[in-house]
DNA sequence: TGTACATCAGTGAACGCGCGTTCACTGATGTAC
DNA sequence: TGTACATCAGTGAACGCGCGTTCACTGATGTAC
């Protein structure tokens, strides 16, 4: 049954939401078309009137999910605390895109790793606004180095078992961190 | 055809080292029982008479992976400037597990988890050992702070499209942790 | 504004392929005598 | 040391399942008059 002009955005919306929240939870093979239908509260068969492929998914997934939506602007210190927080290392479903899929993004299509570099570029610019520096080029360092060793962090401490070493590796980097800046 | 018992413990090693390239090379899920057996110079139907299954191969490549072999010991800066290389990051089939393969785990056993517990925690002791420092509290915080920065530096290259911006990853994070060593 | 009809978003059954896994078989190994 | 036989590592065909993708169909939309 057809839907309306307007019904048809939203509903791709949806699924992009679903996908982007399905996929930073168990990454992009694990998770199937029929899922991230199901999801969004259609059917698999209609899947392909909206996206060319699977992999086309992908790459409109990680645009999606990478586009900033207005940050919270709360400061350079609450960032890096919510960030290497347990909470976000717990909740990978709601939680930073690059720190779910960075990784995995070397394996997809050049239209996602392209949706990436302009995300990486993005948040590179933005950090650099809000760290303290001497000059532009030391704050475009700090930036990227924080930025590293916060998506590393936030890695390492979601593949680890022992929730001690895990909360460490949290508590350290952010110690580590913040004593440059 | 049988073959002895030391052939087969030759086999074995022969399926391990293939499993870990090929999976840092392409990720868990993209290669395939009869991949790794091929690359071993064996066939799929074997794989089951020193595995239990895919994810018993996996537990055990990490654990085989993440055992360090007798290291350079060229130091801290040569092992920095090795790891932050263009080099490293355009092989990861012969790089570092941890790079190509931490944030695959999440979604792995939970045996393979705990193998790679266990070797970011020797990772931790080691970089302890080579890291300046005023007492080991210090230490242990620059190894574990460097080593976040070290495996989000190559994970994001990998992952950038834009080599320019790929390199100026590895440049900066490399001088990021080194003037604070 | 109301009516008739063409369009097309969404449905759900079906297809085909590739993967992990199983299994009957082979023939070299290694043990018992 | 030599021989007969049981064992079992490896082979390759086959199975079954789940996935991405296709397609004939449905019925609400929206346009032409």
């Amino acid at each position: 049954m057809k839907v309306s002009r307007e019904q048809m955005a939203v509903n791709r919306l949806r699924i992009l939401d679903a996908a982007s929240t399905l996929f930073r939870d168990r990454g992009f093979d694990s998770v199937t078309v029929s899922e991230v239908m199901k999801a969004a509260g259609l059917t698999h068969g209609g899947f392909y009137g909206h996206f060319k492929s699977k992999d086309d998914l992908i790459a409109q997934t990680v645009t999606h999910a990478l586009t900033p939506s207005e940050s919270s602007d709360g400061g350079l210190k609450g960032y890096l605390d919510a960030y290497l927080a347990p909470h976000h290392r717990d909740r990978p479903a709601t939680g930073c895109p690059t720190a779910s899929l960075a990784s995995a993004l070397r394996h997809q299509s050049p239209e996602a790793q392209a949706a990436m570099t302009i995300g990486l570029r993005g948040q590179f610019d933005r950090l650099a606004q809000s760290v303290p520096g001497a000059d532009a080029a030391e704050r475009r360092r700090a930036a990227i180095g924080s930025w590293a060793a916060m998506v590393g962090a936030v890695i390492l401490a979601r593949a680890v078992d022992d929730p001690v070493l895990s909360d460490e590796v949290l508590t350290e980097v952010r110690a580590w961190i913040e004593h440059r800046a």
